[in-house]
RNA sequence: CGCGGGAUGGAGCAGCCCGGUAGCUCGCGAGGCUCAUAACCUCGAGGUCGUCAGUUCAAAUCUGGCUCCCGCAACCA
């Protein structure tokens, strides 16, 4: 056994939005590994934290009306019970709205000045002055002063990769109130992470830290270029630390976020005496970051960018994997597969959502598919049918009799598992939990044919076979024992249950090396329920409806029993500021006849629409309609157009209009009908 | 030629790095058992491993071309 010593992190949820399945896969993911690195004996500590800063929690704040320590603290507890609720046992979870935090970044950041990493220009930034704040790139939209490519964000344009500032931007538009932003100059303060650039490249293309793909994905495409500076700092008001050597100017939400990860250890040494030092400056101690493949570029070049700037531990590795899906397509609000993690735990045991990730996920960053019918499946014939199974058929028996004294003859069964432990750990230790899962349920298969062999129930009816049923027993339930021992990291609570049942408590890797003979068994009862498809189809049911806020107001109590419609739309998109009559006046809205609906082949959201307003007056109209409508229930309707809008030219063609819709987009999209009478060319008013 | 991943019996996947009897789970068919949460055991049907070519005594596995699919990214005025 190896005598290493682990800092393991899952990526902090931001205190944005509730915990879903999707995020579970990186946290089962993560804690499975840790279970299984400290069961191995390996001192390991797992620690995170809630990401609490940003713009977009400030936005989120005012509209609720109240401050961002409310919010966040709300957030914070509905993140930590999401994840005690699936075994998701952190070492410490913190916050990065801490002391700890802020003394850290101020830490950090001397030494990136000192290192003289720290640009410090003017940048002229868009200000919303309808929101009264500077407007963070992803809440500007506008054209791509280089290719004339429009509706990009304010940092980089997706068609040419320019990358500009948002001020750059050709009619940019607020996305927060929708007004048009004014330019305001603002210091801004610059981490030039080309001075990094050597580093970067070998300690990304060394092969020793990240997974080959994204090794190979970071050469192709960043560091062949220099690398850009990243602004770190964003003028007040802004929710986050104030920069102590820079007046007005808070550190962007992306500085502070991973330096949670050390504060978050920080709080954890304060509590048990420990070095902060031991753990992010020793060679000592070995440092996993696990993380979806959204934020692969942040933690690939950047963190290790400034941990290395800083004189911190760089991560021994950067483990990085894919996206959930379910029933094979992305997760939907509507579809009621995005599930909530608060909504599966009143329907379902956490055990089966971590014993089917593990037998899905390997070390690849391959999305992952959630399929509903296998999941019941998997569960109900491997962990019911296989292992539990052995329990079941044998418990009984033995209860009376008790372990035997002395591990019998078992055609080298348990000598053979323990053999394959090996190969199962090393898949552990690799991410490869598929590989593990098939390696263990390949042993319960053999367990079981044992059992078919052995015939338990004969012996029990024969008096004279009481010895032999005892030693039979006693074979299964090690055998089982064994599959505990070897599930625990997935399971838990199992190895806990297998404990009390043979009266030895499960606690090291090596349990599964040696039998257990001589110990009484308590009396059994069911370990672990097949799954009930009712339970999944009401989880279904209860994710179609609207996903809860943080804080349901409590209702009137007079209110009238009316629908009980959620407030959740509203805050996905919160109400634009007040206009005048004469503001809506300028938008002149139409009834319009769809003559002709055209597929257009290249496109994946887009339909071609030809509509009438009336005689001869006829528009091209491209709608972004394609996965929520067929082409026959568009045939011939009337829609409400925005008839006087600048015509748009799109990919496919000329857009001379815009065809009003609610709903999200993609097959949630819902056209604004008219009652019958109306007729093409009426003007809504 | 935007980047990456994939195509293996009805479904989902393993095997590919390190060429040499194509394996697992579910489903299906037949039989067995009755201890177990209608669980378990045995046997069987079903695949020219996307396609074309190359290397080789030998290719699912190596090389190249092509087709299709999925993420990301893009066209949701």
């Amino acid at each position: 056994m190896t005598d290493r010593k682990l800092l393991v992190t899952a990526a902090l949820p931001y205190a944005n939005g509730h915990i879903h399945l999707g995020h579970l896969v990186e946290y089962i993911q993560t804690d499975i590994w840790v279970r299984f690195q400290k069961l191995r004996g390996n001192p390991c500590l797992f620690v995170c934290a809630d990401d609490t800063h940003g713009t977009a929690i400030m936005i989120r704040a005012r509209q609720e009306g109240r401050s961002e320590s409310e919010l966040i603290a709300d957030m914070q507890a509905a993140h930590e019970r999401d994840f005690a609720g699936f075994g998701i046992a952190f070492d410490h979870y913190g916050s990065t709205n801490s002391t700890e935090n802020y003394e850290l970044c101020k830490d950090i950041w001397q030494s990136l000045r000192a290192a003289d990493l720290i640009a410090e220009r003017d940048v002229e930034q868009l200000f919303d002055p309808v929101a009264g704040t500077f407007l963070a790139d992803r809440f500007v939209k506008g054209t791509c002063p280089k290719c004339n490519s429009e509706d990009q964000y304010g940092d980089n344009c997706s068609k040419c990769s320019a990358t500009y500032s948002p001020t750059d931007l050709i009619n940019p538009v607020s996305t927060l109130s929708g007004a048009t932003p004014v330019t305001k100059s603002a210091s801004h303060l610059f981490v030039q992470l080309e001075k990094q650039h050597a580093f970067l490249e070998e300690w990304t293309q060394s092969g020793e830290h990240l997974q080959s793909e994204v090794a190979n994905y970071l050469k192709g495409h960043f560091l062949g270029n220099p690398l850009r500076d990243w602004d770190v700092s964003r003028p007040a008001p802004y929710f986050g630390f104030e920069i102590p050597d820079s007046q007005n100017n808070f550190w962007y939400v992306w500085f502070d976020a991973p330096i949670g990860y050390i504060a978050s250890t920080w709080q954890w040494c304060k509590k048990n005496n420990e070095s902060l030092a031991d753990w992010w400056r020793s060679d000592k101690t070995e440092i996993h970051h696990f993380i979806g493949k959204d934020i692969t570029h942040f933690h690939t070049s950047f963190w290790p960018g400034v941990l290395k700037a800083a004189g911190y531990s760089l991560p021994k590795f950067v483990h990085i994997h894919g996206f959930l899906t379910v029933n094979g397509e992305k997760m939907s609000k509507r579809g009621g597969t995005q599930f909530q993690a608060s909504t599966y735990l009143k329907h379902l045991d956490p055990a089966y959502l971590r014993y089917y990730y593990a037998s899905k996920l390997g070390p690849k960053l391959d999305d992952i598919d959630m399929n509903l019918t296998e999941f019941v499946n998997k569960i109900d014939s491997d962990l019911v049918g296989k292992v539990i199974n052995l329990a079941s058929r044998t418990a009984r028996f033995a209860e009376p009799l008790g372990l035997s004294i002395e591990y019998p003859h078992d055609g080298g069964l348990f000598a053979a598992g323990a053999v394959a432990g090996e190969r199962i750990a090393q898949a552990y230790e690799q991410l490869d939990y598929s590989r593990a899962m098939r390696l263990i349920m390949e042993l319960a298969d053999q367990a079981n044919a044992f059992v078919e062999n052995s015939a338990p129930w004969t012996l029990k009816k024969d008096a004279t076979q009481q010895v032999r049923l005892q030693e039979v027993c006693t074979i299964v339930l090690n055998l089982f024992r064994q599959l505990c021992v070897y599930l625990a990291p997935v399971l838990p609570r199992l190895s806990q249950q297998c404990g009390q049942l043979l009266q030895a408590e499960l606690i090291h890797w090596d349990d599964s090396q040696t039998p257990l003979v001589g110990t009484s068994i308590s009396k059994f009862e069911h370990l672990l329920q097949r799954i009930a498809p009712e339970k999944i189809q009401a989880m279904i049911d209860e994710s179609k409806e609207a996903v809860p806020v943080v804080e349901p107001t409590a209702p009137a109590a007079s209110a009238p029993a009316a629908v009980a419609d959620s407030g959740d739309a509203l805050l996905q998109e919160p109400l634009a500021p007040t206009c005048t009559i004469e503001d809506f006046t300028k938008v002149d809205l139409r009834v319009a006849r769809i003559l002709k609906a055209e597929e257009v082949p290249e496109a994946k959201k887009l339909v071609k629409l030809t509509v009438s307003l009336g005689g001869d007056n006829t528009r091209t109209v491209f709608a972004g309609i394609k996965a929520a409508y067929t082409l026959e229930q568009l045939q011939g309707r009337l829609v409400v157009i925005v008839a006087n809008l600048l015509p748009r030219q799109m990919k496919f063609g000329l857009s001379e209009g815009m065809v009003t819709a609610a709903g999200p987009g993609g097959t949630e999209v819902f056209l604004l009908g008219i009652d019958s009478g109306a007729v093409p060319g009426q003007r809504v008013h």
